[in-house]
DNA sequence: TTATTAAATAGGAATTATTCCTAATTAGAA
DNA sequence: TTCTAATTAGGAATAATTCCTATTTAATAA
């Protein structure tokens, strides 16, 4: 089911389709952690521990130059891996060392609206905004 | 007159003056383009070419954590540093390899606004809120 | 089904960015 | 000027990623 679901979206992409590249986007679609190269490479061994990890690092590549996934940035700088490029933002919870997806279609469009409106850029093509939301868990404050 | 704004900035941090510092927040606030470390260790070490490069990171984490100078992402996984804290956000041009300043605090008032006001991540303290614009320069269309 | 071939992979070396380590030096306080 | 904790030099170590090349394989078409 999820395999012809991968199956689709290497087709889609022009791509062939091989074991390696199917463990990696089932490695990556089935975290929800935004993991790294890393982070896939482990989970990945833990199957087919034949994979080789610049294999990983190359199909990585592959896929997110062919947006199939995307790539985000994190503080710490180290290159994590998102199993979609739907439109969406993140949400960097640094205490808990998380980056939680945030999808708002209407928060897009007030954001480009005013970019456009307003001419704040009027020789720049508009390709993607990514808005970073930095923040806390907040304790609740039951009792004091 | 640089100078003393750059021994002031250190002081206010509570950091010791020392030449290895003013080298390199000279060299950052001398450079608009949002330098790396090693663009910066190349840049010093044109006129003090005794600086260690390890010094020069050393530093620069030190400027960071002191909240001094800014760190940011960017998509090729290479820390890029930025001279200011001032709140802003960056227009990434990626076929100019260029991140551009872009401020806009109304924007900045937009979001919040947006934010707070639909409750859409009640249980967070937002401490910060990035944007990163991808775009293209648009070519003009004279001609044909 | 099999043969063909361009594309993909394995495995390890190489590269790059950054951190770590320790002895020597130095800025700022007394 | 003296003292001391903080800072720095220099190089080794580490970590993440890319590169290299021989081997293997997926997809195509006969």
């Amino acid at each position: 089911m999820k395999l012809e679901l991968i199956k689709i979206k290497l087709k889609e992409a022009g791509m062939k389709i091989t074991p390696q590249r199917i463990a990696v986007l089932q490695a990556l679609m089935d975290n929800r952690q935004h993991p790294t190269a890393d982070d896939l490479i482990k989970t990945i061994w833990k199957v087919h521990s034949n994979i080789s990890a610049g294999t990983v690092y190359h199909i990585l590549n592959t896929l997110v130059s062919k947006n199939v996934i995307g790539k985000i940035e994190t503080v710490d700088n180290v290159v994590r891996y998102d199993p979609t490029t739907e439109k969406h933002h993140h949400l960097y919870l640094n205490d808990e060392h998380e980056i939680v997806d945030f999808f708002d279609d209407e928060l897009n469009g007030i954001i480009m609206d005013y970019l456009m409106k307003n001419n704040k850029l009027n020789n720049i093509n508009i390709e993607d905004v990514r808005i970073q939301i930095i923040g806390k868990v907040r304790k609740s404050q039951t009792g004091t």
